[in-house]
DNA sequence: CGAAATATGTCAATATGGCTGACGTAAATA
DNA sequence: TATTTACGTCAGCCATATTGACATATTTCG
């Protein structure tokens, strides 16, 4: 083979007719890069960043969780949760309380506030989402719900379908 | 109305029949943190991280790639993108070269070590995205790569096209 | 009942990956 | 020649994550 033996900068391209994977694997990151920054401008308001929109809208949208489903959901440390968490509950936008059967628990729910808040980082989400299953056909809007599904681990997919279908 | 007044917690869950587009918006999120948990076992042994994965992958991708392309790519600083990129040169998996034309640019290059590390990273997602398709029928498959194109911001749209489709 | 397990919290140190701001150098361009 | 461009670097800081150790209720088990 040629006569660059070295190991000296490879210029060939890495095209999708080699990978044709590639193209799903780049577009999940462009989408997740512009998707995640939506809501950006208005956490700024509240001196708030995307670690707080995950754990205000998992509590917002499962109100009454434990701590450790919301672990289990984000997958983080309780120790890297505590801090967001704390700072979510001295604001006023998530409240604790004791469980009713298990006082252990500490269960959490949004306030009035913290419902609200919810709402408007969802709003450009959902625009945005909306706008495009606005441009698919049924079929389209199905494949592109099953992909997302299947690129869920395969052990967390029940799980995951559970929590997001109620 | 009742005679809740205060801010207390609010028990009602947020419906996917209130805004069905949280469908979409909740399973990105769950299908982006184990689609980029896959290299992490990998990139452990080298003692590097996701970004990276990031930068190795952009630059294997298109070989020859300017820094400012780089940056466009990743939406980071270049401050930020120094550190990780430094590693990834005095480690031997990324090579620079001035422009032939405009020496003032320091082109981009994997070497063989890069490639055959950035083929390595690939491999989990590949697998993963390929099941993926192989689970959808082409409607399906072509729902779900229409919906990603649709995630990105419009005013990126064809530049990533451009990037992707070569 | 007492021991063990569970749910949660907290303190401390550290890593990673981002940021802003300031400044420097070489090369291209006006 | 003056300015702009492409890139790099130093310094300090912030957000978010980690590991490990330890504390406190409360529940469960033998």
């Amino acid at each position: 083979m040629g006569a660059e033996g070295g190991t000296g900068p490879v210029t060939a391209p890495v095209t999708i007719a080699d990978k044709p994977e590639i193209v799903l694997i780049e577009l999940l990151f462009y989408a997740y890069r512009d998707f995640v920054s939506d809501p950006d401008a208005v956490l700024l308001r509240y001196d708030f960043g995307r670690a707080h929109h995950r754990v205000l809208h998992f509590v917002d949208r499962h109100p009454g969780m434990r701590v450790a489903d919301l672990l289990d959901i984000l997958k983080i440390t309780k120790q890297s949760l505590g801090r967001v968490l704390k700072e979510l509950i001295d604001t006023g936008f998530i409240e604790q309380v004791p469980g009713p059967v298990d006082r252990r628990q500490r269960l959490l729910y949004p306030t009035e506030k913290g419902r609200a808040l919810s709402a408007r980082l969802t709003e450009p989400q959902a625009r945005r989402i909306g706008a495009a299953l606005a441009a698919l056909d049924p079929a389209g809007r199905a494949g592109a719900e099953r992909f997302l599904r299947l690129m869920i681990d395969a052990d967390e997919r029940d799980k995951v379908s559970r929590l997001i279908s109620r």
